[in-house]
DNA sequence: ACCTATTCATAAAC
DNA sequence: TGTTTATGAATAGGT
């Protein structure tokens, strides 16, 4: 929409990025909430501005209540570590620091995406093809695995119905879903 | 959109509602999906249809890190609400942002690693799996053209060198190295 | 922040 | 559910 096609690729000028977020952003705050008072359905959006400042809509306090319950668990967790403030000037150093890393963290994650791929050789293209290469390895062999104990325990639930309802009725058991995904 | 207005009010009809529900869900992922790839930003979506299935989104492999990022957030913030603006206030939120940042930047980076695949479930798995592959394809598809340019530069030295020595010396011409890569 | 040319999303109908 | 079409919405680029 707008003057002329966007191909759906980072905005690289900052400004126009942060416009377009601000649009986009209510725009989809928009259609979250159409769709959830238009179709009765229930929705939780959160979103994070590349900066890091949060905007989040939830029609229905069930979604929040879920959080709440997350926040209540690690709420007690942080109780410990408050040791206390060093002075001031460390901190400016510190927010240095911190800008930095998040910035080469964020390099390196569009690499991993695939993206800005000027900025690399040969060399370190060859680098990146290898870890991705082996990471997905990992990563298919990890899936293999979550799948297969998936289907364990839906076999283990199939039999116990079987059992309870006897051997007449098999075509009737239902599955009770999917531990891991939500593919039911 | 469409035929007429809408208003914002709930579809009494059934049908029309399922469809429109169906409708607007796909909507409001591409929407999501297009404002976190165009402006880099970090999104979680979930939408429980009427019936209670859900649906969810995030560009990042795992929407309850995201959920758990919300409520660091969130606590975050209720902690300067109190007091306002002593001058440090500001510094000390800002720097709870960047350090969760950092935390979320590097635990991404991890799973892109293929490491800490326990903390993914399906969903994620299969997601990060995607991710990987398209990015894959990009590297290799950059990595051939790189390597395609290498060569047609090497190609063009080696004929000034003909041309330079006469056609007598072929197997006496040097490679001069290859711009990309420490491979001479 | 406001404007406008364009592209996009989608309600209705099939 | 998928496709088509008429129309209202969203928004990129400019001011």
């Amino acid at each position: 929409m707008g003057r002329g096609r966007v191909e759906l690729k980072r905005i690289e000028n900052k400004i126009n990025r942060q416009v377009s977020f601000s649009k986009r952003r209510s725009g989809l705050l928009k259609k979250a909430r159409e769709i959830s008072v238009l179709c009765d359905a229930d929705v939780a959006l959160l979103v994070f501005s590349p900066k890091g400042k949060l905007l989040d809509f939830s029609n229905q306090p069930s979604v929040e209540r879920i959080l709440q319950r997350y926040e209540r668990h690690s709420y007690a967790e942080r109780q410990d570590g408050a040791g206390d403030q060093a002075p001031n000037e460390n901190w400016v150093m510190e927010q240095e620091r911190l800008k930095d890393r998040v910035e080469a963290l964020q390099q390196r994650q569009r690499n991993f995406m695939g993206e800005e791929l000027h900025s690399l050789n040969l060399r370190g293209l060859q680098r990146l093809e290898q870890q991705l290469d082996s990471a997905l390895k990992h990563i298919r062999s990890r899936k293999n695995q979550t799948m297969h104990e998936s289907i364990s325990k839906l076999q283990k639930k199939i039999k116990e119905k079987e059992k309870a309802l006897g051997p007449e009725e098999h075509e009737v058991a239902k599955y009770q879903g999917c531990d891991f995904c939500h593919c039911n």
